[in-house]
DNA sequence: ACCTGAACACCGTTCAAGT
DNA sequence: ACCTGAACACCGTTCAAGT
């Protein structure tokens, strides 16, 4: 408990630490002093593990994204197209698992070790399908977009941070504005039909990636 | 100068000056206090216009989003494809106005006015082209996410927040663990090919959005 | 209705100092 | 190297009160 060079504690643990508080009370309650407090520590010391909140917040988004199964994506068992659409689904559900850490991505640059392998292991199936380099390249821009954007909106439609009271106002209880979109929304309410899968399939029809059985 | 109901300013006021802040000092430099200053406000005065921050930040969003022409896209001279194109580059354009807004897409449910007729264009647009309410709802979601994604991919890249401090470890100068991505890197500089709208034509393609005349 | 001033319970970050 | 304690310059939000 005394004072000193003692390394009580990880980069890790403090990572561990900020998402428990994530999970608990939500993005806005993350910060450098309620996590210390969680482990025990002083909010300078955490200045010793990490050089800003920010980077901290990076280390998060790090932590998201190595849980995705980069090496399932080079099982030559399977057809390209099905990799990738478990390569998304993977960092789809690992998203899933934090509600509103897709904030976080959206706040800097995305140029972590990870994350950057995710992309690579994207380039890396796309050119082995005999693609060239800049087709490729476009290819896994567009899924990386489009995964992204999926899991943005898989946050905003599973109200984070919805406070009710914040909302537009209420009187759209009356007449619908938007009669399709309303329509769209009680139609796939009980065909329980996940547009995700579907619509990267499109995508990958697009690039003309090899399809698979189907 | 006196206080009383003298209605000195506007809810659209409000929001301009949060943007001048965002642009001058960054996303995170905007508070209550700090735009409640420059419009010459005491922070408590703002609680009257907006019921918290969060209420303001929504606000935000839904002023960029007003700034999309949705008028354009219901312009018969042009085929439906052309103006999908110019919907989802005019919601580009105007979020590149303002470099790292869309993080405030992705801190809250996009259920605003302006956010939700965007949605319900491109839905309109859809079924006009004959393709059943179930397949149009899906192709939406899909663009949506598209576009989206690639905001914050925008945002991401152009080093939105970027401390420079804050970055990973440095070492990747001396070998790249990621020869691909570095590869695509050098080979679109020259290029100056924006995958944004041939990655949008290729997901249309796999929507089998009828074709413009290319 | 619109506004002020005081107050509460917080922040991120820096600095000097201890072991 | 790792940690503490004090301090600086801030936050969002609430409350009672004025016009």
């Amino acid at each position: 408990m005394k004072p000193g060079p003692r390394r009580s504690i990880s980069q890790a643990d403090i990572v561990d630490a900020a998402f428990e508080i994530f999970e608990e009370k939500g993005g806005d309650a993350v910060s450098i002093r309620g996590v210390a407090a969680r482990l025990g520590l002083t909010p300078t010391a955490m200045y010793t593990y990490f050089t800003s909140k920010n980077a901290l917040q990076r280390a998060m988004v790090e932590q998201v994204f190595s849980g995705v199964d980069l090496a399932a994506a080079g099982d030559p068992s399977l057809p390209w197209r099905a990799r990738v659409q478990r390569l998304a689904a993977d960092l789809r559900s690992r998203f899933a698992e934090h509600p509103g850490a897709i904030v976080l991505v959206a706040s800097g640059p995305l140029d972590g070790r990870q994350a950057m392998s995710f992309g690579e292991t994207l380039l890396a199936g796309f050119t082995s399908e005999g693609m060239p380099l800049a087709d490729a390249a476009r290819a896994t821009a567009a899924v990386r977009a489009y995964v992204l954007g999926a899991i943005t909106l898989d946050a905003s439609d599973s109200g984070v941070d919805t406070d009710a009271a914040d909302a537009p106002s209420a009187l759209w209880t009356e007449a619908t504005q938007h009669p399709l979109t309303e329509a769209a929304r009680l139609l796939a309410a009980d065909a329980s039909s996940d547009p995700f899968a579907s619509g990267l399939d499109r995508l990958l029809d697009g690039f003309g990636a090899a399809a698979a059985a189907n």
